[in-house]
DNA sequence: ATGATTAAAAAAATCGATTATTGTGGCGGA
DNA sequence: TCCGCCACAATAATCGATTTTTTTAATCAT
């Protein structure tokens, strides 16, 4: 366990926005859909200021679009925004992993090791639900973690977020979801090898077939 | 001009949103204060709704924390902070102009000109204000504007925000001044010139610059 | 038909009041 | 004196109702 010292209590916002957040990643609503207030309102049996504050706070973090007096929206997807995206956390997330590899210290390989392990008995099993997303995020959130940057974290996170409207648009087929599995299994061990090169490298090569798998989809959809 | 095409109209949480950005970036709350929500919706006329709205913004885009039941405070200033943001700055932007650069068209040429001549008459002025400080971010805006990358423009603004409330810490000597007018001039040259190189490592030196006034100042005010 | 005008409906934004939670100060007991 | 407990005050969060704006639909003139 990451052992977070403790988050300060739920509020209703809060917990609308968690909620929320996960239904737009998961692709629980419809890209370029509008978000009807009165329904959410009912649905989730909270009050306006709640869930307007919820609505606010994914705006401005990207996960809806907000147009004055008109309310807000789910952000459409396109194929280039998927690239800029995918761009940049190729660098991102390729920068953070180096740095990680140069200052993560024996806690951080306990940790990666464990969240590793996780993540592989959930890629055993069949079934693909909200847990296995749950610990491949962890899993990818501790890779980076000691990369001494609190921001760099930040935007890998918000892109990853923004990612995964685009790569959970479909199931992805056996074969290459065991390349995947592999490919973090490959990235626990170069990083305790502290291998920057071959780590950036595997790193790079995991996000651009998940890029690829996306756009499929995106394609598919579109 | 950078003519945009007509924003949304104005709702009383955008504009207090608005109005608390600038002021967060200018200093004028004490880094770590908490803020009087009452005292907030007496001080700009607006009711609660609009006003916590705004608040829930600003806490998502990073210029204030929250804390649930606990309200809103500014966040403290910290030293390692300070090395963080500029150390992405220097990547994040450094990558940005590059691109620009390489993808910057005749328009952008132009526009370049007319925001440095802005900005130059506006150095020229020993008063620096609001509207010095618009000039320089449109500057610096308009400098990586054509990168190509949405996201990435986000995280450099919003790194710029950050920056501010570093940099806004105090006056800059006349000398320091000059120096950084200067390279924002060469930087025009420079990007027409379509110097890569040599523009990377004047952003780099200018951002470095700034970075040890502002670290100057934080010191001083610690 | 087409397009402009406007009346009605729907939705967004805001307000003022209520409820829940946290912070504060006094009091009593160790 | 110091700590824990409680009542009270202050603040945050939420609710339901109201106001404002946008959207839809219908009417009329061209």
């Amino acid at each position: 366990m990451t052992a977070r010292t403790q988050e300060s209590p739920e509020t209703g916002s809060s917990r609308i926005y968690a909620i929320l957040r996960k239904e737009l990643l998961s692709g629980h609503f419809a890209a370029g859909e509008k978000l009807a207030i009165n329904a959410l309102r009912e649905r989730y049996q909270v009050g306006l200021s709640p869930l307007r504050e919820a609505l606010n706070r994914l705006a401005a973090y990207g996960l809806l679009v907000q147009e004055n007096q008109r309310g807000f929206r789910v952000p459409a997807l396109r194929r280039e925004e998927l690239e800029d995206i995918t761009r940049l956390r190729l660098e991102l997330e390729g920068m953070a992993l180096e740095q990680a590899i140069e200052q993560g210290d024996a806690d951080w390989e306990a940790e990666l090791l464990a969240a590793a392990h996780r993540l592989k008995r959930a890629d055993a099993s069949t079934e693909r639900g909200e847990e296995w997303e749950r610990l491949h995020t962890q899993f990818h959130r501790t890779l980076v973690a000691p990369c001494g940057s609190q921001w760099l974290l930040r935007f890998i996170e918000q892109l990853h977020d923004q990612f995964d409207r685009y790569r959970r648009l479909g199931a992805t087929l056996a074969s290459v979801r065991e390349e995947l599995d592999e490919q973090h299994q490959q990235l626990v061990s170069l990083a305790l090898a502290r291998d920057t090169v071959a780590a950036r490298r595997l790193i790079e090569a995991h996000v651009t077939i998940s890029f690829e798998l996306a756009l499929k989809r995106f394609q598919r959809s579109a």
